[in-house]
DNA sequence: TCCTACATACTGACTGGTCAGTATGCAGGT
DNA sequence: ACCTGCATACTGACCAGTCAGTATGTAGGA
């Protein structure tokens, strides 16, 4: 348990956790030393577990952060400026794309941390992964609903809309860390959208 | 290396590389311990160091193994009957949403596997997943690439189509993995198959 | 057809390195 | 004098990998 620091040395906690992002997105958890997250950080580690538990505690602190930060940055983009919905779905996905693109650290946690339960760590990793995943449908969930609802969008893609895009946006990270010239997500991301919201079958024009 | 065996108990390798499979996908690569693959196969340590170099070589035969399988399975519903491409896609759809369904301990590995080199394991489990990305894109391309030629898919999405779909069918494998009452796989995918073709925009009729 | 000389296919006890977690020390603030 | 916020040194469990030993073949000679 962190017992409240009062007379903390500013940032040693925040600085250990920067450090141990960087250290398990780069080497994993089970691979991710301590020591080496204490070092990385410039403290020893008795701080650490000054402030955490242990490290199963750690590593969810780290995603805790890292994934509201996502969530908070997508949605702010989803609340949008009440342009068409159609217009805000494209934005999201611009948003989530360039999100991942800048914060390669944290796409790498993202893959440790939607592993199934058990792999990796426990399954309070897996109940994050889960709730994150519910955020992001949600949130589409609730842009399409809107979407048929003006008219703009197909009430019979309402449902699978939203599992959709959250799956696109995904899986399209998970290419993008294993091949990132193969698949320039940047580049991608305007003809990302078209293909979702208009799909790819030719139409009688 | 393994000397190739002539009076080998019929069967020690592959019962390795099943106990191997489970205790993989059920516990990740750093948790699962050889004495119980071991264990779990009937044999003792010895017999995994007879057949396997070390832990990291045995996981990737596994790895080597189920992909193959995967593969081999869409590819033959890809090359299809000779109905339309339309036809054809769905149906790879459905195959690739079937396999997962069918073998979620499959999924638990390729989640593992798909994980950015140096987590987990080595850069060799990063290029295995890199191929596998590619044979699903350049497969997907293929049809794709028909389907314009044939005049069912718009010249103006072949380029994402693949990355897309592919990005698709495994950001809802993740989805159902950490949730699948939440996103139930089957019973999904043709809707996920007719968002993909046509999009989720209403259009004038 | 039986014996010799190996080869194959294991067994299971042991070792050595690694690393999470702990015990203890200690400086500065109050 | 005591608490906070660390630093340092240590412990012990765990587990990959090793290796001497064994049991079961089997090819070839006599």
């Amino acid at each position: 348990m962190p017992r409240r620091p009062s007379t903390d040395q500013p940032g040693v906690r925040s600085r250990i956790l920067d450090s141990a992002l960087r250290e398990f997105s780069l080497k994993g958890y089970h691979r991710a030393i301590l020591d080496e997250i204490a070092a990385g950080a410039g403290v020893s580690k008795g701080a650490v577990y000054w402030h955490f538990e242990n490290k199963g505690e750690l590593f969810l602190a780290v995603i805790r952060q890292e994934v509201s930060r996502l969530i908070e940055h997508v949605k702010v983009v989803a609340r949008g400026s009440g342009g068409s919905v159609v217009a805000r779905l494209r934005a999201v996905i611009a948003a989530a794309v360039t999100y991942y693109a800048d914060h390669p650290e944290f796409c790498s946690l993202l893959q440790l941390s939607a592993l199934p339960g058990g792999l990796e760590l426990t399954r309070e990793v897996e109940g994050m992964a889960r709730d994150m995943y519910r955020q992001g449908r949600e949130m589409v969930g609730a842009l399409v609903r809107e979407g048929v609802h003006r008219g703009e969008l197909d009430a019979g893609r309402a449902g699978v809309a939203a599992p959709v895009l959250v799956a696109l946006l995904d899986g399209l990270m998970s290419q993008w860390i294993v091949d990132r010239r193969a698949v320039p997500l940047r580049r991608l991301a305007p003809d990302v959208a078209g293909a979702f919201l208009e799909g790819i079958v030719k139409r009688a024009d």
